[in-house]
Formats: C-alpha cells, sequence, structure tokens
DNA sequence: AGTATTTAAGACAAAAAGCTCTTTTTTTCC
DNA sequence: GGAAAAAAAGAGCTTTTTGTCTTAAATACT
C-alpha cells in the first residue's frame, strides 16, 4: 500500500533543510555588504561555508521569488533586491523549500488521509506550524545581518 | 569539502518526520483503548494508515523509552506505559527521532561550523527551537486521543 | 571580434529517510 | 512437546535530499 507522490507533495513535513540554512547564510551575507555591493557566488560559499557549487541553485529560487538580483558575466555576482528588514524567515523559506507545511496532509485533506475528517493529530500540528510561521515571519534578514557584522570583524582576521 | 557525518549527528535539522507522526498515531490509538487492553501492531497500522511492518521499528524505540509495554506470542502487542497525558508530544518526538535539534550545529558548537562563535542565525533558531519544544512538551497524547474517540466512531462504520 | 569570468542549467553521485520483507525469538494453547 | 501467533531484529530496496561537477549562456574588457 505505497503513497503516491505528486511534485507538489515532495516536502511535507516540516522540515528545516540545509536549503533554508544556506539561503539565510547568503542573504545574511549580501545584507552585510555596502549598499548595492555585487558579489560572487564562489566567495559567498567560501565566507559561509556553503558547499562548493551548492548555493547556484538555490540562488536560482531567491532570484525567482524576487529576494535577489543576479548579475551575469565578469563582475557578475548576487545582491539583494529588496531591503534587508523587509524580508522575513518565512519568505526565505518558502522561496527555497515550498510552502511551510508541517505536516503532509496540510494541503491534501480527504484526498490525502483515510482518516481524515477525524484527524486527532491535525489540529495540533496546525498549531504548532502557526506558531513556527509567526516566529519566522517575525525575523528579517536585517536582523541576522547585524549580529554577522560582528561575524565580519572576527573572521576577517584569518579569512 | 565534504561534511563527516557521525552517528549522532543524524537528525540535524527540525524534521517532524513520519516516524514522529506514526508514532503519535500509535500511540494514541492505544490511549483510546479499553484500560490495560493490548492491542497488535498490524491493527494499530491498519486503522492508523501506517504502513504495513514499518511499525515495528518505531514501536520499539516507544518501548526503549519506556512508553509502551509489548507483549510476545499470541495476544500479544502493545499498550501504553504511562497515562497518556502524562506522555508529551516533545516526549514522543525525542523517544523516535534524536534529540531535537533545529539546526545542526546546536550540539557540535565550534567543532562543526568555522563561523561559530559568531554565528548570526543560531540564537534565531535556538529561540525558534525553543518555541515549537515548549508547545510540543505542553501537549499530550490523551488531548489527542480525546479528540480521537470522535474517529473511532465515526470509522467504525466502515472500518 | 575574442577571451576571460561569472551565472544558469542540469546531469549525476552520495547520504539520509522512508518503506518492505524475511528470519529469529518469545509465548500461548493444544 | 509441538504448532501457531505475535513481537524483535535486521537486511535491503526506493525515494528524497544533499552535494559535486560539467557544459551552456551572458557580459565585461581588451
Amino acid at each position: 500500500m505505497k503513497r503516491p507522490r505528486t511534485e507538489t507533495e515532495r516536502s511535507s513535513l516540516m522540515n528545516i533543510g540545509r536549503r533554508v540554512d544556506y539561503a539565510v547564510r547568503a542573504l545574511a551575507y549580501l545584507a552585510a555588504q555596502p549598499p548595492g555591493k555585487i558579489v560572487g557566488r564562489a566567495e559567498i560559499e567560501r565566507r559561509q561555508d556553503i558547499p562548493s557549487h551548492f548555493l547556484s541553485k538555490i540562488m536560482r529560487d531567491l532570484v525567482a521569488r524576487g529576494l535577489v538580483e543576479s548579475r551575469n558575466g565578469p563582475k557578475g555576482g548576487f545582491r539583494l533586491a529588496r531591503q534587508a528588514k523587509t524580508v522575513s524567515l518565512k519568505e526565505v523559506y518558502e522561496a527555497v523549500e515550498r510552502p511551510l507545511n508541517l505536516m503532509e496532509c496540510f494541503d491534501k485533506r480527504d484526498t490525502y488521509c483515510q482518516l481524515w475528517p477525524a484527524c486527532g493529530q491535525i489540529s495540533i500540528w496546525e498549531r504548532a506550524q502557526s506558531i513556527v510561521a509567526s516566529y519566522l515571519a517575525s525575523v528579517s534578514i536585517a536582523d541576522i545581518a547585524d549580529q554577522q557584522g560582528l561575524r565580519e570583524r572576527l573572521t576577517s582576521l584569518h579569512g
């Protein structure tokens, strides 16, 4: 009795994965730059300890969602498309993972689980999700980048 | 520059996975039984829409953590080892996944990430984690099983 | 125009999570 | 004691996620 998997279903469960982690690091790094400064992928990966080349795919998502702008060719790279303080972690999450869904069944309802509509768990997880979501919505990239300033000063000594 | 993976590291990121989902379903099902009633794995899987045989491994964890008692042989099966209202979702989570850690680096500190101790993200995720953890600690299996009573009555019609 | 540099795109490999199945051990009942 | 039933244990397959690498397209500079 195997479950079918559709494309939209993919990341069912709340899963703050590496992609989110790396996306936040990259955005915070960009936010810490002088306004408008363009930074290359390799530099971000190096300075933020992100696996080489992996950031490439993640940045595409961020560009597609309008969080960063990219420029091709020599002197190319990335910069924020919006002010850091207007970009919440929730938005970042949703840009690189699909919609924040603690449980797989949230957006499927009766088509997914035979126990719907009398599932005892769902309201519990929905509440957990809304708690997390509202916290993530309340934190911006700027909040993270501010702390980052310290890091910059420290690691530039031996970076 | 590949990251080494140790055994204890496994579930790095906050990941409310299927194992937790299924564990909660099983526990809620047991909680809804008459006191002391022993129920077999196959019945739980069938009634709670859990993949066949998968529950076996999960129950071992719950037994090992003292949440459930098992009995071997014919008439064997499982029952709660403690009152449902004393078992929190946080405990269940920690029984079947390892410790709740939103970020991989939480229990590794300086040995893991070159950016520690000046990481801008970590305090943010730590706070998110504590928010989730305290919510999960506040919900018990009994809370879920209570709603389950309704489900039982509904599905027994065609279950 | 040509070259070098950088993102874009995507193929492919490795690791982790999810799931299935088989064998062994324990226990009940005859 | 023997047969049957159930959990315990674990081998191994599949899917998803993570990570690596190669090629193509774009752009700046000479």
